[in-house]
Formats: C-alpha cells, structure tokens, sequence
DNA sequence: CCGTTTCTAGCACGGGTGTGCTAGCTTCGC
DNA sequence: GCGAAGCTAGCACACCCGTGCTAGAAACGG
C-alpha cells in the first residue's frame, strides 16, 4: 500500500475517535485500535502523539480547500458559485460535520498547541482570503461597502454559521445556516 | 470564609489552568495546586472534576450575563445601548478575553460531555435572545428584514468575531472587531 | 535463493490521572 | 471546656498515558 495512503487511514481512525470521544480520546492506542492496528506499527508512521493530530488537522484543511477550489475554478460565470463554495466549509453534510467538529475540537487545543496553533492560522488565513476573494466578484458589493471591512465581517459569519450548526445542529439546521449565508451575501450585493 | 465564595475562588484557579494549559492540563492535582491548597480540600468543595469544570463554566456565564444584564437594563433610550450589550461578550480585554478562552476550551469539550453541552445550549439560547432583543430597539431593524434570520445572523457574527479575536488577536484586534459588529448593526438600521 | 529494507506487534518503563479513604486540624455552638 | 461539625492534608489504589525498544514477519531487489 501507498504510504501516504496509509497516513491517511489512520488520520481517518483519528477523526472518528475525535468525533466520538474528543481530542482527549484520541490516545495513542485508542487511535491503533480504532485504525486496526498496533501501537507500535503507528508509531511507525508517526513518530509521536503530535505528529498524528497535527497531520490528522491538516488532512481535514486539505480536504476543504480541495472542495472550495474545485467550485471556485469551476468554469464560467456565475452569481451563485461565491455562496457555494463557501458552503463547502459549513457542516451541511455528513461528512462536513464530523470536519466541522474536529476542526473546532483542534481549533480549541490550538489555544495551547504552538504547532497546532500555526495551521489554525494557515487555515484561518486562507478562509479570509476566500471571503475576500468571493466579494470581488462584480456585482458581489455594493458600492460604498469598505472591502476589507465585509470580508471580515462575512468571515465571522462564516465561522459563526459553522460554529453553531456543529455544536447545535437541532437549533440551526443545515438548510438554515445556508439560508443565512445567503441572505448575508444578498444584503451585500449590488442590487441595481 | 462564605462557602460559595470558596468555590468561585476554586473556579478562578480553574480558569487560570485552563487559559496556561488548556482543558487538558485542568487536572484536579494542576487546580488544586493553582488554587494553593490541597486534593483533598478541592474534593470536599468539587466531588468530581467534572463537577469541577461545569461549575467553572456556569460561573463564566453568569459574569457575562450580568454585565449584559447591566447595559440592557440601563435607564433611558440609548442607540448604542444594543451595541454596548454585545460588546460584552466579545474578547475587547484581557478579562473577556479569559472567559471567551474558556468558553471555547469548554465548548470544544461540550461535543463529547454531556452536561457541558446543555450549559452550552443554555448560554447558546440566551445570546440568540439577546441578539433578537437588540434587535427589537426602535429603529433597530430596518422594515422588510426577516427579525427571526436576522437575529440569527447577528448572533453568527457575534461568535465568529469572539471565535476569531480569541484565536488570533493579531489579526483582529479587539478594536477592529468592535468596528465590524458596529457596522453589522448599522447595516441593518433603519436609515430614514 | 538470500540479504536488506520496510513494516508490525507487543512489552516495559516512568509518570500522571481521578477518586476513595482516613487521620488530624480548626472553628464553631453550648 | 468540650463535643461536634466543617474543613484540610495527604496517602493509596487501580488505571491509562506516551514513548523507547527489540524481535520477528513481510515485501522486495538482486
């Protein structure tokens, strides 16, 4: 097997056991065994403890750039193709929750994990840009909005919209958070 | 010494752990030891550590609440009396700061702890009150916007921005995210 | 076929964890 | 003064932790 595949899997087995039991969880051999394997065969891949959150976090942020790129560079105009690929990182689905919620559990021991701390940032770095980015469509703000001022502030709408339907998905329901989102950008546009 | 007044002073200890270490490093022994006291006297205060967390963060919500509780209930008309309320909550100085850093740390930890999770619903429902009642100020809300996804979206960039000058001061500094909350509210202000 | 590299399994160590428990200290009410 | 209640200190237990290490299996190149 390709070894950046099997770096994957068990980056896979972190997620669910992160999802089930948070960070706290995600021992070293709760993560062998959740990823059928050994102790020491893991330690194999990663040489320590940090090694495999840091790279389980940073499997997560690839997974969602890819996403948000491929609606990006998607051919052709279109007015709707901003909103969409910031859809890509609200927890809509399935597969988005359980990114949401180990990007959140990550996002809090950052607070106290340099190495974690800087790929947050990385991350958080691209996110701004990507709002920044889906602003300059035309027709995406109105005149007189300050441009730097509304990509931070639908940044923290972004982050707010993910943040409550991960941790309160009965409250805010995936379609809500989309609603939301959307009527963020239409109050925004340019409605001549 | 007043019995309550022990265990806020516990509490506190907690929080200091909390923001140097994480939620990780709050183990009995660390607070106990933060607290300059014993094991033993900790658990005749705090059964579990759990009990331990929850009492921690129910007391940060009940600083928060009471400062907003203050501005709202302020005598007289005021138009920036909802913006000063939100304001609260947000991380502008080192105390807020703290108690945003524990409350993302706790948060964090809500998705697999039970208890903490409703503490987390509890405050989650009163902030979004809180959003819809500033909202209900006379000119407040604009004719023709939806008060109910308003409120929402309020509440999105209320957290965002919190999430966002907790995680990465440097790159929203308390004054700037001050700026983007008043230009949220002003936005949606009924400009007759 | 054999040597070498890659990978797996599992043990052992030192240390930190939450909690149960008891013995002693302090501080009251009477 | 004295008993009782409230409080503190600290030990002991069983458990889980990350990591270092070694022995062996598997895969591969020649």
């Amino acid at each position: 097997m390709d070894a950046e595949a099997r770096r994957r899997e068990i980056a896979e087995a972190v997620w669910r056991v992160v999802r089930r039991d948070g960070v706290p969880g995600a021992s070293v051999r709760a993560v062998a065994r959740e990823a059928g394997t050994s102790m020491g065969s893991l330690r194999h891949w990663f040489a320590t403890q940090d090694d495999l959150l840091v790279f389980a976090m940073t499997l997560v942020q690839e997974r969602a750039r890819a996403r948000v790129l491929a609606v990006v560079s998607a051919a052709g105009p279109d007015t709707t193709r901003g909103l969409r690929a910031l859809e890509e990182v609200l927890p809509l689905d399935d597969e988005r929750r359980a990114e949401t919620e180990v990007w959140l559990a990550l996002t809090a021991r950052a607070l106290v994990d340099p190495r974690l701390a800087a790929l947050r940032d990385g991350s958080a770095e691209d996110l701004l840009a990507l709002c920044a980015l889906v602003l300059r469509e035309p027709g995406a703000l109105r005149p007189g909005l300050d441009p730097a001022l509304e990509a931070e502030r639908l940044y923290a709408v972004l982050d707010g919209l993910a943040l409550h339907a991960a941790t309160r998905p009965a409250a805010l329901p995936a379609d809500r958070a989309r609603e939301v989102l959307a009527a963020h950008l239409g109050s925004l546009r340019d409605t001549r």
